[in-house]
RNA sequence: GCACCCAUAGCUCAGGUGGACAGAGCAGCGGCCUUCUAAGCCGCAGGUCGUUGGUUCGAGUCCAACUGGGUGCACCA
């Protein structure tokens, strides 16, 4: 639809110059394959928009001359239709070439994005799942669209809060519980699943807080044991290194379900530490370093519009976020000269992201238009925030437990003879939990509730899932070489965002996809493709997965009313039936493998 | 107090650069398993797109004010 695309633009233009064309896809696959709003040309003329219309009509009729195609003028709108063959043709020639739909050559242009981000010692709450998953989906569309993708995880594994921790290792655990393997007294209503290491650490923090309110004193405690870890004490350090493997190991568990995967995790918070020293001077040298309040050192943004100063050294001389997060953007520039970075951080820390982004600007323009905040919409509980502190926090390991339990009951009720059953459930649990985050504009909060994020049917993640294993069974069905055909060959896909398949020859007749619901089929089929552009404009994979639906929906549509296999169609119906099918499924498992989804054969 | 974000059907949400009658799902009601998986399909019902102005040939979409909710505002990240 591209190529067609591309010559209706240029007939366009030759017969307008100097105006800008845009084309567009109608809401409506009856309406046509694309449109051409005639408004602003119509002003350009000084004519009504559908006289306009009506006049391109005419006159490009002849120029464009490719077979089935035809534009008609619809008031103000000049669409362009294909007949039903010709689009048959045209859909299911781009998906079955074997080639990876709607996906683009290498660009050469580099992308950092930087996601997921966890704070070592805590666990994974279904805050985490947001920005783990919107930087994945766009480490897949980008990928697929031609860039070069680094994926960076920029965890939290230094600052003020490690203080914390080794003071609450050292006054409860060191030598009651010196490797955090058996459970503290206020642990033992903590299901056996949850006795980990981690758990143990978590709980140390929580209980830190808790008695922090009692004993202000206890913050001092926290800050100087930071600044020991600063200072590079031998002893706060191998807890440090401690503390972070322990972490580590059970975010892999998480990022192995979810299916992420990072190109390294060497490079969060403590990976910037040698280099504070630098980057203050640098502030020094462009004049930007002032003294604050209480010897802290800040940086004034107040001549770009920014009021609130940053600080980037605390009043006692140790370092602050802010400048480990000046130190990361220089080293990005060093170690990866990229052409844009993206940072898939909530909507809290706007203000912070625009005061590093500000400040990196001020000390070199390079960075103009080259860093990126992505925000998203907090993750909140009906009765107010989550916190972590506090304790009322849904885990997100919990969340992934419960979806897969809950598909597994239901595949026990429908169908209990299906082979490797977890493995389907997981596919389908995750499904629904990532489809779902997925489905939804990433800027808005979300009030988490276990059956809406959890559903599985209706506009769901297992729905466009049922409708893979659907086609991939009549497929199996058909027998011969169909199967094959929708299935992709052994691949390394994470790496390049692309699912192989097979080439698979278009029938030549196509007369059996006439029907208005397989032409329906084709027309969304069609949109996969401009879905995924609008995914990477936007920074989230909504369109893909709103499309997505679009498609299983149709699809639903065409299998209830066009039988595919039925004893009584004529061989040549059959095979388009089939090829369409095909392409269907192709489509879905590209799709669904952009937003971080597997396709099940069956289930 | 100041700044930013959000407001669409009973509920949860879609509505790329303003444009063809505002679309789904859930919940509700009514149909459909002797044919390829009913996690499905078809139908009905449900909306003054928070309010009031403005820009425009045209506003759910842009601008202003207001209302309601969220987030942030120097030594947490």
């Amino acid at each position: 639809m591209d190529r067609i695309r591309k010559v209706f633009e240029h007939a366009l233009a030759a017969h307008l110059p100097g105006q800008d064309i845009v084309i567009e896809r109608p809401k409506n696959g009856s309406l046509g394959d694309l449109t051409f709003p005639c408004f602003h040309a119509a002003k350009a003329s000084g004519n009504s928009p559908a006289q306009v219309a009506t006049e391109l009509a005419s006159q490009l009729n002849l120029a464009l001359a490719i077979e089935g195609v035809k534009l008609i003028a619809a008031g103000p709108y000049l669409n362009l239709k294909l007949q039903p063959e010709a689009r048959a043709g045209e859909v299911l020639g781009g998906l079955l070439s074997g080639k990876p739909y709607g996906a683009h050559e290498k660009n050469g242009q580099k992308v950092i994005v930087e996601y997921s981000s966890p704070n070592i010692a805590k666990l994974f709450t279904i805050g985490h799942l947001r920005s783990t998953m919107i930087g994945h989906n766009l480490v897949q569309v980008h990928r697929f669209l031609g860039y070069d993708v680094v994926r960076l995880n920029h965890l939290g594994d230094w600052g003020t809060q490690f203080g914390t921790l080794l003071a609450a290792y050292k006054a409860w655990a060191e030598t009651s519980n010196p490797d955090l393997t058996h459970d503290f007294d206020w642990a033992a209503e903590i299901p056996e699943k949850r006795r980990t290491p981690l758990f143990r650490l978590f709980q140390l923090y929580v209980r830190f807080h808790d008695e922090e309110k009692e004993n202000p004193d206890m913050r001092e405690d926290a800050r100087r044991w930071f600044r020991e870890l600063e200072q590079g004490s031998v002893e706060a350090r191998r807890l440090w290194k401690w503390f972070r493997d322990i972490s580590l190991t059970e975010f892999q568990r998480i990022y192995d379900r979810l299916g992420v995967s990072f190109d390294t995790l060497e490079q969060g918070e403590a990976f910037y530490e040698p280099m504070l020293g630098a980057v203050l001077q640098r502030l020094s040298d462009h004049g930007l370093l002032k003294e604050g309040e209480g010897g802290a050192k800040i940086v004034d943004l107040s001549d770009v519009g920014i009021e609130t100063p940053m600080v980037v050294q605390k009043g006692d001389g140790a370092s602050i976020y802010a400048s480990r997060d000046l130190a990361q953007v220089t080293y990005r520039k060093e170690a990866y000269l990229f052409d844009r970075c993206i940072y898939v951080i909530g909507g809290e820390q706007i203000l912070h992201m625009k005061q590093i982004f500000a400040c990196m600007e001020k000390l070199d323009p390079w960075f103009k238009g080259r860093l990126t905040h992505t925000p998203f919409g907090l993750v909140r509980l009906p009765e107010g925030k989550m916190s972590t502190r506090k304790g009322n926090v849904i885990f997100l390991e919990d969340v992934l437990d419960e979806a897969a339990e809950r598909v597994a009951a239901i595949i026990q009720e429908k169908n209990p003879d299906l082979a490797n059953q977890s493995a389907v459930a997981e596919m389908l649990g995750m499904g629904a939990v990532i489809f779902f985050n997925a489905m939804n504009d990433r800027i808005k909060p979300i009030t988490f509730e276990w059956d809406r994020v959890i559903a599985l049917d209706g506009d769901t993640g297992p729905y466009v899932q049922y409708a893979h294993a659907r086609i991939c069974s009549v497929l199996r069905k058909a027998g011969g070489a169909w199967p094959a055909m929708a299935t992709p060959g052994l691949h390394d896909s994470r790496e390049t965002a692309m699912v192989p398949f097979p080439p698979c020859d278009t029938p030549s007749d196509l007369k059996g996809l006439d029907a208005p619901e397989a032409q329906n089929l084709l027309f969304e089929l069609a949109g996969l493709p401009s879905a995924v552009r609008v995914a990477r404009e936007q920074l989230m994979a909504t369109s893909i997965a709103r499309q997505l639906l679009a498609i299983a929906r149709s699809f639903s549509g065409f299998y209830t009313n066009c039988p595919i296999l039925a004893a009584d169609n004529a061989p040549e119906v059959r095979e388009a039936r089939l090829a369409l099918c095909v392409a269907t499924a192709r489509a879905l498992r590209q799709g669904l493998f952009l937003i971080g989804i597997e396709a099940p054969e069956e289930m």
